[in-house]
DNA sequence: AAAAATACATGATAAATGTCATTTTCTTAA
DNA sequence: TTAAGAAAATGACATTTATCATGTATTTTT
């Protein structure tokens, strides 16, 4: 009888993501899809594919051919790309609202880095001919996503810059602050965003035992709490100040 | 008399330059302005403005207002920004046919970048009004203008990853490596572009002395040859195996 | 051409970071 | 619930890289 239950409740679920309306999605106005109008969101809603990926799973790999863009309805996921050195280098984080895949797809080429669910998530995938024909048509969409790729430009230099000319532990002290400002944190203060250590230090590009050392460092001067997993920011001035 | 030659010559030229068409420019075919169609390259071509640029002066700094875009018709820059610990850090190097300060007229943001020239240029420049009736009216123009911010999306991306991942010696092989094969050799087989020390060092993040400390060790392993400033690249199959 | 300034080079040393080994703690699956 | 596995933490040490000092070569200015 559960087990009745059970697939009724998942199938109502299924049904009510898949029917969803765009028009009525609230996530779609922190992206450029905020451009498009209604009848171009009836569009989109009736040839989007939704779906859920669990923690830890891959939207898409590096190298995957993507034709469109997926819209992040719930979850935060990595962006990260295989160096040479088989380390796995986090390049940004993706929280809902943000769309994925526009470079590949407008570029026609296969993905340059992997997207990987860092919790569990709600995904709308867009496929590229809806999308191209927007760009046709809707100038204000096409320059909202340029104006979105050209962020996504400036951010990408200016961290090059970071990694190239600061040590571990400012970059170390900078993550942190930014994981804060743009995750933000429990009840309990700690960091809401979870990453493993490894994935930590993928992310300002060090070994994963200096990130665990650098941590516990910081943790003693008293500028964090490590609680388990959970990382507290405790002074955040200081913190900035490390990260100059 | 000879005074008077000069002035008339330096007059021609300028001349020359100012009324150059746009129409018969080579270096167009090569940037996004090669999706113009002939009425909107005589439109560019009454409202441009050209000047040259000697080597070492700036196109423009880092914060400032870009209202146009730049189109290098001669020379090489470099795109560098100033890192909080008071270093230049070298993000691109710009040759003629590429454009530059559109991100920043995109985004109608300050410059992120200060353009600076490494040789005498010539730069044509294009008001920002200019171009964005083109965006509105020339789609093939939009998707071209947004396919090379996708190519340098990607660029930044991957050369983040590369100076998170890579030790200074990796970066520096494939520094060399990037610059033979893209601004080529001159007669003697030495590398082209002439950056200082403390540019290349600037390049691939480093201290100016760990710069000139490999480029002497890779000198004594045959890697390379120093004549003076001259850089010749001697095995590069050999720097392609250490950039990894 | 000489003097001054700048760029290049190198040694000595310190500091930062990576690697390997080991222990401890936490998580997961049987 | 326990055993096995994974993640985190720490020590010891090697390697890389930065910094400071100083000398040499090269360019620029006078």
């Amino acid at each position: 009888m559960t087990f009745i239950m059970y697939f009724f409740f998942k199938f109502a679920q299924i049904i009510s993501i898949i029917m969803s309306k765009c028009e009525q999605c609230i996530v779609r106005e922190f992206s450029s899809l905020k451009a498009l109008n209604k009848e171009e969101l009836l569009k989109v809603a009736s040839c989007k594919t939704s779906f859920t990926i669990k923690k830890g799973e891959a939207i898409f790999d590096e190298g995957d051919s993507i034709n469109g863009i997926y819209c992040i309805k719930e979850g935060v996921c990595k962006l990260s790309k295989l160096s040479a050195n088989g380390k796995d280098h986090i390049v940004k984080l993706i929280k809902s609202g943000e769309l994925l895949g526009q470079r590949s797809m407008i570029s026609d080429e296969p993905a340059n880095l992997s997207a990987v669910a860092l919790e569990d998530m709600e995904v709308c995938f867009i496929p590229k001919t809806e999308i191209m024909g927007f760009f046709d048509k809707n100038n204000q969409f096409s320059m909202s996503v340029m104006k979105s790729i050209c962020g996504d430009l400036k951010g990408s230099d200016d961290h090059m810059v970071a990694m190239a000319q600061k040590t571990v532990k400012e970059r170390l002290a900078q993550t942190l602050i930014y994981l804060e400002d743009n995750f933000g944190k429990n009840e309990d203060g700690s960091l809401h965003i979870q990453l493993s250590r490894e994935e930590l230090a993928g992310m300002i590009g060090t070994a994963t035992e200096s990130c665990i050392r650098l941590l516990s460092d910081f943790n003693k001067l008293g500028l964090i709490e490590l609680t388990g997993k959970k990382i507290t920011l405790k002074e955040i001035n200081k913190l900035k100040k490390l990260a100059e």
